[in-house]
Order: structure tokens, then sequence, then C-alpha cells
DNA sequence: ATCCCTGCAAAGCCTTTGCAATGCA
DNA sequence: TGCATTGCAAAGGCTTTGCAGGGAT
């Protein structure tokens, strides 16, 4: 059984039926980790469904993340990333070139709310660096340099 | 000298011209933490004055958010929310009723990934719990039971 | 006297919604 | 067969942009 027949499984055991675009949406995430937006989904689905609607995408991606298969990612940006779920990860974007990477982190240090809002039921929490990468700092610096 | 006096001088200082709207539009943000939107803002910053169009609320909430004054918060929610700067925090928000909570959280426990991505220049990290809040917790249980 | 900032309105952009047709279970 | 799901297109809702007049420095 594959990884997408896998994933599809758990779709069906939550009730919800599996049609052949939430399969291609789900190969796309995963053989896409760079946490790519709605119409990037859409746009490498339509490769091989090329009828597929933008609707589609966007409420298969709804219900994977209702189900907890894959994450929304808000970095501070216009649109909105999706992440196949791979366990607990902050992500670092870059401000000049874009770029997300994952990082683990360890999910015990960041246990204080529950201590400090005392009935508070976490849901998910989202971890996020803004900043620059090595390239891009560098980068920068030698643009203030110059523009000095 | 006055909070609004403070940072309406660090915009001048920052080579920004400090206009009515602006005075307004920090006074507005000094009174009221709740993590207002760009459109409760705009709101708030009317009742003193009328004619102030949404545009110079965007504009002025951008330039805080650029010099470090404000910040810029994403809750995975439509609408983003502005919070006067007051020291590191996470945010709590409430999934059922909306409320957002500041929590405290010691910023050395997230250094992490400093060692793990050597260069990278961090500029501002956000922590997000979403979830429920304990009355709404109690509300979504009891909603449960009564629809078994 | 600059030229940044404002107000207004329109445009942009991502996301959501409505509805009839389709097809999974 | 029943009803969730799809595609299409339009609507929605927050944010951005263009422009001419006004005001901070």
């Amino acid at each position: 059984m594959t990884f997408v027949d896998d994933l599809c499984a758990q779709l069906r055991a939550r009730g919800r039926r599996v049609t052949p675009q939430r399969r291609a949406i789900i190969q796309v995430l995963q053989e896409d980790h760079s946490h790519p937006t709605a119409e990037q989904v859409f746009a490498r689905a339509r490769r091989v469904m090329p009828d597929m609607s933008r609707a589609t995408v966007y409420n298969a991606l709804h219900e994977l993340v209702e189900i907890g298969m894959v994450r929304e990612v808000d970095l501070g940006l216009r649109e909105r990333h999706y992440d196949i779920t791979t366990g607990e990860h902050a992500h670092l974007i870059c401000l000049e070139c874009g770029h997300i990477e994952d990082v683990p982190y360890d999910p015990d240090a960041l246990a204080l709310p529950r201590e400090r809002v005392p009935g508070f039921e976490v849901v998910d929490c989202s971890v996020v660096f803004r900043g620059y990468c090595p390239a891009c700092a560098s980068r920068v610096e030698n643009q203030d340099r110059a523009s000095e």
C-alpha cells in the first residue's frame, strides 16, 4: 500500500470520499515538500488532471487539514502554504528569497502556556521564524554598504 | 512626554512624518491591546477623525511594523491583527470565540534553529497556539454529548 | 518649497460560495 | 440510489494601488 493509498484510506475512514482529484492532490503534496500554496498545488495537479477546478483543490486542502493530514502554514505572506504532515517542526522563512525551511524544535520547550493558561485545549501550535537566509543576508549587507 | 509622543519621536527619527492621523492610530493601538485588525483600528480611529481613510490606516500600520513598533500577527484567520510591541510573547487563540491572549514564553527555549541553521539572521519569531479556551472547550464538549 | 502623506475609489488577489451535473460508496 | 464532490463562474473580503491635493519639515 503506497503512501497515497494510506492517506486515502484515512480519508475514507473519516467518512470522506476518495476521488481521483483527491488522489492527485495528495500525490502532489507527497512529491512537493516545498510548502506549496493552493495555487501551486492547483497548477501541479492540473498537469495530471487538466480539468481540475481550483475549488476542488481548496476543498480537498481544507479536508486534509481538518483531519490533520496536512498542515496549513501562515507565514505572514499573502497566501497560505500547505505541508503534508511530517511531525512537529517550526518554519524558517527568508524574507528576501521566500525560501521556506523546516526546522525541528522541542515541543516540550513550548509547554509553558499550558501552565499559564489552565484549561486551554491546544489543538495546534505554529512557530515561524522570519529573517534572512545566509545567502540573502550577505547580499543585503553588501547592498547596504554600496548605498552608503 | 507621553507614550504616543515617544512613538512619534521614533517615527520622526526614522525619517517618517508625524501626522495627526498617525498620532490617532498610535493612540488607538495604545488603548486597545486586544489585537485589533486593520479594520478595527480604522473604525476606532474614525471616532476621533471621521474623515480618515482606510489607506492611511494600512499605510501607517505598515510603517509602524517596519520600524518594529507594532507587530503584525497572523493567526491563520482571514485578517491580520496588530499589536503594539510589548516584549516577546506568544499568542493563544480560541478557535471558537476568537479571543486572543498573550502568553509569555522563554525565547531561549526557541533558540534551537539558530544552531541548526547557522547564518540565518532571525528578524522575528512568532509562536501561535490555536485551540479552545476553557469556556469554549466545555461548551463544545457539551454539544458533542448532546448530539450523540 | 519639498515631497511625503492623505483621502477616495478602483483594482488586485486569494479564497469562498452557489448550483447543476457527476460519480463514489 | 443517495448524497458528497466536482467544475465553472461569480461573489466576497481584505489589502494594495493610482492620483491629485494638502500638510509636515
